[in-house]
RNA sequence: GGCCCCGUAGCUCAGCAGGAUAGAGCACAGGAUUCCUAAUCCUGGUGUCGCAGGUUCGAGUCCUGCCGGGGUCGCCA
């Protein structure tokens, strides 16, 4: 149950009725009144706009007609007081036996509290990561898959149908470099001496050695000749190096905790023709044209030079530009296959596309919504969540990355040191749009400074409440039944009701992190609700009377141990949905 | 020059898709802690929400224009 959509019923039926009494015009429309937890908590449970948003059309002022509709809210069994305060604004406080028989939805649920149905089903297609095949993923990319995946997992638990997708660059002028890297390496690893600076311009990892090494264990008849430049064997080159990246990366997602439903070759949309069709497709509704572009403003490249080129009419829909679709070798542009890429991706069922980008694509972002607009004909939308920077940080300074020179930090190696755990969680711990820091002795460090540590702490904790349960009272009854029928009406702490009031928050944030595709939202709710759990836990050492375990009041203490199982309920739902193993014990 | 993102407390950041007196952590200050259930706890915030207009009953939130930081701008992906 969402509360506080429950509520906003509540006060729609009270609206309908004021509506038929004729205190409000019978055709009002309710759809602005909102029914919201107050800023400041000692405003009261809820409150709504509602007289505000209606008083214009009933033709009265705010509080008067804010009066009526507290009368009407006065007479629910689960209302304890209403008031009207402020401009106009009505004040809920809800009833403690409301609250209390909270307790038992959310054990009743287990994991699937907070599931949510607005997705109706709806497919969703989330592309993340597709990192090119030329290399390893790096920390980077963690960012990215780790978002992806947690908001696929969110939208999946708000009711979408969704596919996790990964787009393979494995067609263009990279592949070619990639084959001549290994290829090069192949000979190296012969013993014949390539002097550094041939390297110039090539894939520097260690990985294309790796690669290079296994290439030479294949057979002779799939091995790629070292020595030949044909375009075959270059092909084969690429093909396998491709595949072997591929596979390792694969690996590395396996260690991050990841999968993807479908994986997409650009190689193979273009040699089936897609992006010949959605080329076709475009220019038969007049929307490619042969045109000279406007030289850049600001820096103008070195080589520029005038040329007619094919253009897609971006501009139709809403890009500053039109924007070139064929290279001048005659190849596609990275675009033009990105076209048919997306186009294939609407074909599969999805009319919602989300693609997460790295912050270096932004600018990419107006010609393909504008794409996916035309290529579609309306009836998909492109959301391109952008991921910005990740900075690693240890011992106190930032640690340099260069690509060229080859020292990037891989995601393996992240995993290996602190956990896919850590990394899932820190990753999302911030605004995707926002830079984040990622510091290596912050992020293991045990203490309430470390989010990772005081949410896996605070649902450790709950274990061992039960466990210390166990030890004291050997005889009670702590099965799912005995809790769901347990006494809930004794939860008249202070501390306990507010506790409750914030676990049922989770669908509310359920919903608003899967609508605004915000997965960070849930980190922050998780350690709130640990701060408040550990917050309370602590109450019991000055309070002993307000402990979890009393072994002189049972019913008490089965209420109160079904409240502490909810807050478990709720941190593991929240980490599974990181993909983050709930912890049972700190070690 | 065009476009995109960001600008909130000393620092790092939230701000629930417009709501009442803008929050958290860190840092800092004061206090508690031979109590206990596992990794301390409690208290303390005078912020031009970058600036200026606009929309609205109401703007950190939406619109416009500036300022500052970052990214990007045909034949890379």
């Amino acid at each position: 149950m969402n509360v506080f959509r429950h509520f906003r019923d509540q006060i729609a039926a009270v609206l309908a009725a004021l509506a038929e009494a004729g205190v409000l015009p019978a055709d009002s429309d309710f759809g602005r009144v909102t029914c919201e937890p107050p800023r400041d908590a000692a405003h009261g449970d809820m409150a709504t706009n509602a007289a505000l948003v209606l008083a214009k059309a009933a033709g009265t002022k705010p509080r008067d007609l804010a009066g009526k509709i507290a009368e009407g809210l006065r007479a629910l069994d689960s209302v304890a007081a209403v008031e009207v305060a402020g401009p106009g604004f009505i004040n809920i406080r809800v009833a403690d036996r409301f609250w209390q028989d909270r307790v038992a939805d959310i054990l009743a649920a287990g994991p699937a509290y907070g599931d949510a149905d607005f997705g109706q089903g709806e497919p969703v297609n989330v592309e993340f990561t597709s990192a090119n095949p030329t290399g390893l993923l790096h920390i980077a990319h963690a960012r990215g898959t780790v978002f992806g995946d947690a908001l696929a997992a969110l939208l999946e638990k708000a009711g979408y149908a969704v596919t996790r997708e990964y787009y393979v660059n494995d067609w263009g002028g990279q592949v070619d470099i990639l084959a001549e890297s290994l290829l090069k390496r192949m000979r190296q690893l012969q013993g014949e001496a390539v002097p550094e600076a041939e390297f110039e311009g090539l894939y520097p990892g260690r990985e294309v050695i790796d690669a290079a090494e296994a290439a030479l264990k294949l057979p002779p008849g799939e091995r790629p000749d070292p020595m030949s430049g044909s375009d075959e064997n270059r092909a084969r080159a690429g093909e396998f190096a491709v595949g072997y990246m591929m596979d390792r990366i694969r690996h590395d997602l396996a260690a991050l905790g990841v999968r993807h439903d479908v994986f997409t070759s650009e190689r193979s949309l273009v040699e089936a023709g897609a992006v010949d069709a959605a080329f076709a497709d475009l220019e038969g509704r007049g929307l490619i044209y042969t045109g000279i572009l406007e030289p850049p403003k600001g820096k103008l490249p070195d080589d520029w030079e005038e040329r007619p080129q094919s253009l897609f009419r971006a501009t139709r829909f809403g890009d500053a530009t039109d924007r070139p679709l064929k290279k001048s070798n005659g190849d596609w542009t990275y675009f033009a296959t990105d076209i048919a890429y997306h186009q294939d991706k609407a074909k599969r069922g999805a009319n919602r596309l989300i693609d997460v980008w790295g912050a270096d694509h932004q600018g990419y972002i107006p010609r393909m919504t504008a794409a996916v607009d035309a290529v579609t004909r309306g009836t998909a939308t492109l959301d391109v969540k952008v991921i910005q920077l990740v900075r690693l940080i240890r011992d106190g300074t930032v640690v340099k990355m260069s690509k060229r020179a080859g020292n990037v930090v891989t995601v393996r190696d992240v995993v290996d040191e602190v956990g896919k755990d850590v990394v899932r969680f820190v990753m999302l711990t911030r605004r995707n749009d926002a830079p984040l820091d990622f510091d290596f002795a912050r992020v293991t460090e045990q203490s309430k400074d470390n989010p990772v540590f005081y949410v896996q702490y605070a649902h450790a904790r709950s274990h061992s409440v039960f466990r210390q349960t166990k030890d004291v009272l050997p005889d009670i009854d702590t099965g799912h039944a005995s809790l769901v029928n347990a006494k809930f009406g004794t939860l008249t702490n202070e501390g306990e009701l507010s506790l409750i009031k914030k676990l049922t928050m989770w669908p509310r944030v359920i919903e608003s992190a899967a609508e605004t595709h915000e997965p960070h939202r849930i980190a922050y709710y998780l350690y709130d609700i640990a701060a408040d759990f550990h917050a309370h836990w602590n109450r019991g050492r000055d309070e002993p009377e307000l402990r979890f375990v009393r072994p002189d009041d049972l019913p008490l203490t089965l209420a109160r141990l079904a409240l502490v199982k909810a807050v478990a309920t709720v941190i593991a739902s929240g980490l599974v949905l990181f993909g983050v193993a709930p912890a049972e014990e700190m070690r």
